[in-house]
RNA sequence: GCCCAGUUAGCUCAGUUGGUAGAGCAGCGGACUGAAAAUCCGCGUGUCUCUGGUUCGAUUCCGGAACUGGGCA
């Protein structure tokens, strides 16, 4: 395919409190881009602390999309995701915009930049159920007997206890009659239709974990517990996807007394350290990911924005708009 | 200053009747294609404070030192 065709799509990913929001704000203010939001929480409406979803301030004046487009009460799934912030990025393009995806969810961004294919399949609620009674009564291994049968390839893959994946394996074949892995296998070889400077921001691990325990306490500060007391309040309870987020299910089992509150912080701020290191794994793997190492830059987040925006500029022939860099002297 | 107790993984500790050591918590690595902040798999990461001695062999026994805690002055 000719690259010139493609249309430009900046990506700023990483682990959570390494700062790409801030980034992504201000690249798009000076390449005359809208953000669209990769995350899988920020979606979500009500839930602004514990999601550390950005202000109106630190929008700095540009579009943000994919925030607060879900009530905590629906189950957002990648493929929703994908189709709606497809949308987005088609309608920025008609302003004649740069559509900036920022956010942690590595597999909403793969859904996206990749356009994997999610046509075909859909979650069968019944279904699972049934699946999952089945584990109960006669354990996860006669579930991943059913899958052994049904699409070898795809049991080889996935782990007996994996509950979940061997679940939807099943529930793509009854669905479709076809296998899961050959569909997987092909989703992999999928090339990104966009001309894509994608930055991994990453960072030194003691760092970002300090970081981490600090917005943590941010949080706390600023009424974490009253916001999940309101949810909870609105009928959510551990069952809803969207309280299964870090900050909310762990504060969520404070208030119904499981554990201490002081409990409910510290499993925050452990669940964060862990799940940002996930991030780091998903990341480190993503094929057209550009590693931006904040100590390679003395951690100065004027440098690194000065970084992004030479790349972009060179990958994209987008000429950046002098604003004014308020990390400048 | 003297008398006790302690010193083992990042932390709290167990243990080895002398054959180089293990739990909890924390941590580390990986997977992931319609729940993804979810879900799952894997991994002890160690000058056993230092230093002499006894011994084939010392983290373990003996002497000394250092540090920590407690007591007496």
């Amino acid at each position: 395919m000719e690259g010139s065709e493609k249309k430009p799509l900046i990506v700023i990913a990483g682990p959570t409190a390494v700062g790409k929001s801030e980034l992504a704000a201000e690249l798009a203010r000076r390449i005359g881009g809208e953000v669209v939001s990769a995350d899988s929480m920020q979606v979500y409406r009500y839930m602004d602390i514990g999601s550390a979803k950005v202000t109106r301030e630190e929008m700095l004046g540009v579009p943000h999309h994919m925030i607060d487009v879900a009530d905590p009460a629906e189950a957002m799934d990648a493929a929703r995701y994908a189709a709606e912030a497809k949308a987005c990025i088609r309608e920025i393009y008609g302003r004649g915009h740069v559509p900036v995806l920022c956010g942690g969810t590595g597999f909403y961004i793969q859904s996206v930049i990749r356009d994997i294919d999610f046509s075909e399949a859909a979650p069968d609620g019944n279904y699972r159920e049934y699946l999952r009674g089945i584990a109960e009564r006669e354990g996860a291994e006669a579930l991943h007997a059913m899958l052994e049968e049904a699409d070898p390839d795809a049991a080889g893959e996935i782990h007996p206890n994996n509950l979940k994946r061997v679940i939807r394996a099943l529930e793509f074949h009854r669905g479709t009659g076809g296998l899961i892995s050959r569909h997987n296998r092909e989703q992999r070889e999928r090339e990104s239709g966009y001309n894509l400077v994608y930055f991994f921001i990453d960072d030194d691990r003691d760092a970002l974990y300090e970081r981490i325990d600090r917005r943590v306490d941010f949080m706390m500060e600023e009424g974490l517990v009253d916001e999940v007391a309101y949810l909870k309040a609105m009928g959510l309870s551990g069952r809803d996807v969207s309280m299964q987020g870090i900050g909310y299910k762990e504060i969520l089992s404070a208030l119904d007394g499981e554990i201490p509150m002081e409990e409910a912080e510290r499993l925050i701020k452990r669940n964060s350290r862990r799940y940002a290191k996930r991030q780091g794994t998903w990341f480190r793997r993503e094929r057209d990911a550009i590693r931006i190492f904040r100590p390679d830059f003395g951690g100065d987040t004027g440098r690194i924005l000065g970084e992004l925006i030479r790349v972009t500029e060179a990958r994209t022939g987008i000429k950046a708009k002098e604003v004014g860099n308020p990390y400048e002297k």
